[in-house]
DNA sequence: TTAAATTCCTGTAAGC
DNA sequence: TGCTTACAGGAATTTA
């Protein structure tokens, strides 16, 4: 599923191959997807504008169109969608909810077969302001993300560190892979509060929070459900994931059957003798 | 305020 | 073989 490494991905390829391109006319399948704002003033609104820049905050894709005081088209990939950027005689795959036709010949094509994605229009305050676009935590990538600032957002939180790591609104763009991975390479469980991390513990988990998001950018992402790059090719950082999918099988460092537990509703998978 | 549970959705895999 | 059921999960929403 497109979590952080993979929205940037997407963001990177199609920086290259977008920009500065005209949206020709536009059509919509589900008029469910679209969350802001309508889905009649949607479609209308996006035909005509130009495609200014491409960039991203979260596990969100934010494209900036000309014209009505740089609003943004947003993309949010849920779990299953993707945003290819493909000639327009390419076949047309099923779960396909929109296309956007571009004055090169090409179309943006946002597929997602579960339909966990989600689609907005407008500008960032009234997106924000409408509750469709949520306030969310640092990029962990940015340098501002310091250990002192993570140690600083866990300080006197109760919830399990894991659920913790995957609220939006604490850090963004993190989903279940990275969280576990992180956990992992940190040496943390994912299940204590996470509140009882010490400084030093936190800031273990800042460098492996880092280390593992670039290394999956430079690994193109994660392919483990359906997820596909904006040239429809798979990532490769699935090969290389420690834990994530792997419960029930040897820790690649000590031996020991990983655990799986839930935690947030999600399945959780560690070490016990590697993670405390 | 915080944390946990529930909901949406459909392909896949396990179980009978 | 074919059917039913459980499961996967991001984030908004609801409940405690």
């Amino acid at each position: 599923m497109p979590e952080l490494p993979e929205v940037e991905t997407v963001a990177a390829q199609l920086r290259s191959r977008v920009v500065g391109r005209t949206i020709l006319a536009c059509r919509l399948w589900t008029p469910g997807m679209v969350r802001h704002p309508s889905p009649d003033a949607f479609v209308l609104r996006l035909a005509g504008r130009r495609i200014e820049a491409v960039t991203r905050r979260g596990k969100y894709l934010l494209h900036r169109l000309s014209g009505c005081g740089g609003e943004l088209l947003v993309v949010h990939l849920g779990m299953t969608g993707t945003w290819t950027c493909v000639p327009a005689e390419a076949p047309e795959p099923g779960h396909l909810h929109l296309v956007l036709e571009l004055d090169d010949g090409c179309q943006l094509r946002y597929r997602d077969t579960r339909r966990f994605g989600r689609l907005l229009l407008g500008a960032e305050a009234d997106l924000l302001a409408a509750g469709v676009l949520p306030r969310l935590g640092p990029e962990p990538l940015d340098p501002a993300f310091t250990p002192e600032a993570l140690h600083r957002l866990l300080r006197g939180r109760r919830a399990p560190l894991k659920a913790l790591l995957l609220d939006q609104r604490v850090v963004a763009g993190l989903g279940n892979i990275y969280a576990d991975e992180a956990c992992f390479r940190a040496g943390l469980r994912p299940d204590r509060p996470g509140g009882s991390l010490s400084r030093r513990s936190a800031a273990r988990l800042h460098d492996a929070l880092r280390e593992v998001l670039l290394e999956a950018i430079a690994n193109g992402g994660s392919s483990v459900d359906d997820y596909r790059d904006a040239r429809g090719e798979p990532g490769r950082q699935q090969e290389r994931l420690l834990v994530y999918g792997r419960a029930g099988r040897p820790c690649l460092r000590c031996g020991r059957r990983l655990a799986v537990i839930r935690l947030a509703g999600r399945s959780t998978v560690f070490c016990r003798r590697c993670q405390r």
